[in-house]
DNA sequence: CCCTCATGTTGAGGTAACCTCAGCATGTTG
DNA sequence: CAACATGCTGAGGTTACCTCAACATGAGGG
């Protein structure tokens, strides 16, 4: 089936996991960028609107963007930075640190659901190279 | 390293060509959308919008959308389908199957340029593994 | 034959997640 | 301290989707 090519197929893939995606992290009201955003900043802790930008590898303008989101939903707080009064420290609220464990649980379970057709095996060898190409 | 679930290593990647995609792309002047719309019509002929949007797996009323813009470049046009006085039948012109040659051709190019980095058992092996996640 | 219901397409209008460009406030440096 | 760099955000745009409703046509039952 040399039908497809590599790339194609790849995306075929994306678009089911979005789907899916989109699904188990609707009833937690948040949408997919700001769940990712959400991530950075539990595994990161604060930081500046422009480093969360380059963590996501979004412009710099659109972070501002997810932020407003989700300060919005009190799930993210804006300080000044002490250091440099130009910039600002988004962190996590506690609201914001309890749906992060939330999504965090949904996010495994969609994860065992998607990738649970895969044996242990695979999962790990598709776990490597994925690293491979992101890197 | 057990700081990133399989889900988002798998769209950090995506992203990644996405990207990558978007700029082999760039100088034929159609988007990743039409592209993809292109290769399916390239592989199984003339078709209905609606089944289109079945192969794509979008709304019908997006294939419509994806149609419209071909057709503006010349690249597809539409005929009333004979069977059917509700259904149109989208098909590639001349000038559509030239630009599908040479998406085929920079596609090729990029995923050499993006694949490149594994190894030829590693590109077997991740091929396996979409496919199996795809179906 | 006509009535109802299903189907195929599309207009209208909306959304998420990005983008660039320009402007302002502040910082750094020669 | 002037000149340039940096951090953020307003304004406005794009892509690729979506739903809902309208309209034409097709198909089956009475």
């Amino acid at each position: 089936m040399e039908d497809s090519t590599l790339s194609e197929l790849f995306w075929s893939v994306a678009r089911r996991l979005r789907h899916l995606g989109k699904e188990t992290l609707e009833p937690l009201g948040i949408s997919p960028s700001q769940a990712r955003a959400i991530g950075e900043l539990t595994r990161h802790g604060s930081m500046r609107p422009g480093v969360l930008a380059e963590h996501l590898r979004i412009a710099a303008r659109s972070a501002t963007e997810v932020v407003d989101d989700l300060q919005e939903r009190g799930l993210v707080e804006r300080d000044h930075d002490p250091a440099d009064r130009r910039a600002t420290l988004v962190s996590l609220t506690r609201a914001g640190r309890e749906t992060a464990e939330r999504i965090k649980a949904t996010r495994q379970a969609e994860a065992e659901r998607f990738f649970g057709s895969l044996d242990p095996v695979d999962r790990t060898e598709l776990t490597r190279i994925l690293r491979t190409l992101r890197d």
